[in-house]
DNA sequence: TTACAAATCGGAATGGTTACGATATGATAA
DNA sequence: TTATCATATCGTAACCATTCCGATTTGTAA
């Protein structure tokens, strides 16, 4: 996913396309990465001087319904990142700068026989650690 | 890990056995499975009406860090339970009761591989569903 | 029984997030 | 282009889990 194809999703659906909307969605092109709300706030105070924290979030929801972000929670926090490649797949995270790299593996199908009478819902594989720009730093 | 045995090791490290200090150990052995501080304040209140948030919270912290309890935080919430097995696995946690099941296959020896250049400091692997009696209920 | 460190209390503060009425603003149609 | 109106944003307060802190109480060891 990126800056365009959002743009052109929110206005297919119907959503404003504002200069807040415009620059959020350009906040996580350049982050490359997962981001907390309070960074995306901060990038947003320089251009808009006491944007209101709902406007903030209100959109990340936006943003994370309509599959243009992806979220998971580190440490009590959301964070979010743009929307990645569709097959799927699993993170690393870097614990320093959020940047995340794929991890094809997944064990679901192996775990999968060996829970044969529950209803699997859902389930989070992550790892967390330095990459290796953040161990030099 | 079960109540004696926590108790046992609070006298040996030097803490004091409080009557609350038991009864969380109690609830947690009661629940088998994933429980909030606001589960257990609730539990709590019924013996110790007004029970400080503080009390509580301290106590979670401090049986966590001596690996009595452990934790994860699901939706936006820490919850805890007994700490278990001491073999690296993993788990499934029902949605509905918060009832945990083992599960002992872990991909991180294959991921490992495939992430050469960076430094891993840790994972998280669960699977989040229905066990058989929620199913049912 | 005493003394003291540790535990608890009461209540306020914190931090991330959500809610809401009032106001402003894109998008559409006249 | 302008008027219209649903939508977006603002400003601010509320919310909720959690943490903090000074005052008080309570196990525990001497």
């Amino acid at each position: 996913m990126d800056l365009k194809e959002a743009i052109e999703l929110l206005k297919k659906k119907g959503y404003k396309t504002t200069g807040r909307r415009k620059d959020i969605l350009t906040f996580f092109e350049k982050a490359d990465g997962y981001r907390t709300a309070k960074d995306l706030i901060e990038f947003m105070e320089t251009k808009y001087e006491g944007i209101s924290p709902d406007t903030v979030y209100r959109n990340l929801h936006l943003y994370h319904e309509m599959n243009i972000l992806e979220s998971t929670e580190l440490n009590g926090e959301k964070h979010f990142r743009m929307k990645c490649a569709p097959h799927h797949h699993h993170h690393f995270i870097c614990n320093n700068c959020g940047k995340t790299k794929d991890i094809d593996v997944c064990p679901m199908e192996e775990v999968a026989e060996k829970l044969k009478n529950y209803m699997i819902e859902d389930h989070k594989f992550e790892i967390y650690g330095l990459c290796p720009t953040c161990q030099v730093a």
